[in-house]
DNA sequence: CTGAAAGCGCTTACAG
DNA sequence: CTGAAAGCGCTTACAG
């Protein structure tokens, strides 16, 4: 009789070989898919783990060898939202491959992240780490991960971007087709709000936005331009200041959403109707873009699979391509409109 | 000369043993804190391990004793807002006491759900599960878990609530003073929104709006009650059958954010003014209830502290009381009244 | 109050 | 193509 798997006992690599009448490293070979081993041998291998239901002990194979089937996400961002599509996409990939995702909370002002980071790496040997902005752009934790030679893939990374592994998307041509799309509605007087200094993206954004009222020769305006630091708040001072008398411009441009939602407020206060006097976009299509109204026009970011391509790298072991550069992967977004943008109306 | 940490090779307990003049076995009594150690043999275990940066290594601990320091986090839930702030209130605990969290995603649709929490559990000994709606009211997952004696948390369970270990608020009453704030603004003609019925505290949150009503002698009229699903469409739906003719309610309670910007949606397309012709009322707090203008009146849950103390119970062991009952936390909401509810307008 | 021995369940390096 | 031995870094159960 085969033992099956009760509660508390457990099969063991030992229960398997007895059963297939091999010894535990012919087990092993066939579970690791590692070759020389005889067809039949793999073949009544397999048939005794799935008739046990074996499941290989994670801390063993950990202990014992250099993968420890655990990947780690590393965060410390505002929207909640987004650090939840990353998880699900890194999580899709892990389950595919029989990997098991651990997550991070980091403070990244806090002065003791490289520490605590660098506590966890050695209590835990992790296989490979996901690093997402503005985690991502840490110069102590990068360095201290390339010290300990520990792989990770940064996604959306600002600076010194060749350094290691990376998932991008093109940040600076989706604002400038962004801003495209407002020139296009006949909107010459567009209005920006720039997103978190810390942000790499934020800086990619604006330049697109640059660079399409410059090819577009429309003018560049200082006082059209206002500081923002991606948050709700950032947006309706922003606005405030954007919309202080009667020279506002047609349209705005947020470089996210919570901003965008921020000038959405200061205008329905001020009976300013979007997007007939004003018109706005955002950029990260957020769960609340759908559920203002007007819905908000903005783009989509390929989050869940800029995270799955991220957790793909680590796990086959691809951060690196055959001449040792660092590996990279630019996923397309998605120029999104809606209803918070309109062509311009003659005054 | 010590022996520094340097990338590749790491400080084991023999490092600190030999560093400390004791054995291994006192300095695993020292890390674990069990008692019959010498107050100055635990001063210098503890001064070399301090100074060798010692770091337990998870897996061997794993293997070798009865915990892994590994808590895991089951979710299947439409709301990632939720889901962040749970995780964020677990890894705050976790951080504190050395532990780690995995997390997990559920389809709870899926019939395979049980074999692969199982398979998970199998390859990974976890120390306890954290069960989020609705998965923590799938009875065939606690049923394996109570069967392979798990332990586990159910963050605000529906059903068989006394069954195993809880974190809750009090999601009827909540509901009660909402609809309580609403009578006290003057209405006695609120419509309602119920949720998801596959979600306990849909249920919990309808009772507490009838019973409010029946308390204060306000009529219960069916054709103000609407089935929802506790998603924004959902929302728009109720609404417009609300809304439909000139003989609607003069405020609507929804029992989550997102339905209630739903109603807010269909208002303003309506031309209907919040609040001075409709009050609306939401429950969660979600990030876009702060978004939307006007702000959304609604009801706060204490998510992060249910997360954090489910973690605490999981990781003290303590999910069962002195007397064999299940363990059980109640924490507080808030009522926050913002913009979205006004004192009836006589007509 | 402290330690020597065994073992957790695997993989590695080696031998044949 | 297959296996016996050693060892990963700890905790457990036992002895003193």
């Amino acid at each position: 009789m085969p033992k099956l798997p009760t509660a508390g006992s457990s099969v063991t690599i030992y229960d398997v070989a007895a059963a297939a009448g091999v010894s535990i490293k012919t087990v092993s070979r066939v579970l690791n898919r590692e070759p020389n081993v005889k067809p039949g041998t793999r073949q009544m291998v397999m048939a005794a783990a799935a008739k046990l239901q074996y499941r290989p002990n994670v801390s063993a194979r950990s202990l014992a060898g250099s993968r420890s089937y655990l990947l780690g996400l590393l965060f410390d961002n505002p929207s909640r939202a987004y650090v939840s599509e990353l998880q699900f996409g890194a999580l899709h990939c892990c389950r595919q491959e029989g990997y098991h995702l651990l997550v991070e909370a980091i403070d990244s002002t806090a002065g003791d992240v490289v520490q605590s980071v660098e506590a966890m790496l050695q209590t835990l040997k992790i296989d490979g780490l996901i690093l997402t902005p503005p985690v991502c752009d840490l110069p102590d934790v990068l360095e201290m991960l390339d010290r300990s030679s520990t792989p990770y893939v940064r996604i959306a990374p600002e600076h010194d971007a060749a350094r290691a592994a990376r998932v991008n998307m093109d940040d600076r041509l989706a604002a400038y087709q962004m801003t495209e799309l407002l020139l296009g509605l006949g909107h010459r007087d567009i209005g920006f709000i720039k997103g978190h200094p810390d942000h790499g993206a934020a800086h990619l954004r604006f330049e697109g936005y640059l660079d399409a009222l410059r090819d577009h020769g429309a003018p560049v305006r200082p006082e059209r331009i206002s500081q923002g630091y991606f948050s709700f708040k950032s947006g309706v001072e922003s606005a405030e200041a954007l919309l202080g008398d009667d020279d506002r411009p047609t349209a705005i441009f947020a470089s996210n959403d919570e901003m965008a939602l921020g000038i959405m407020s200061v205008a329905s206060r001020r009976g300013l109707v979007i997007p007939q006097q004003l018109s706005i976009a955002g950029f990260d299509d957020s769960p609340s873009a759908k559920v203002v109204w007007p819905q908000l026009t903005t783009v989509r970011q390929p989050v869940v699979e800029m995270a799955r391509a991220a957790a793909e790298m680590l796990i086959f072991r691809a951060t690196r391509s055959e001449d040792g550069a660092a590996a990279s992967r630019l996923l397309d977004f998605e120029i999104i409109a809606r209803e918070s943008t309109a062509a311009l109306t003659v005054v």
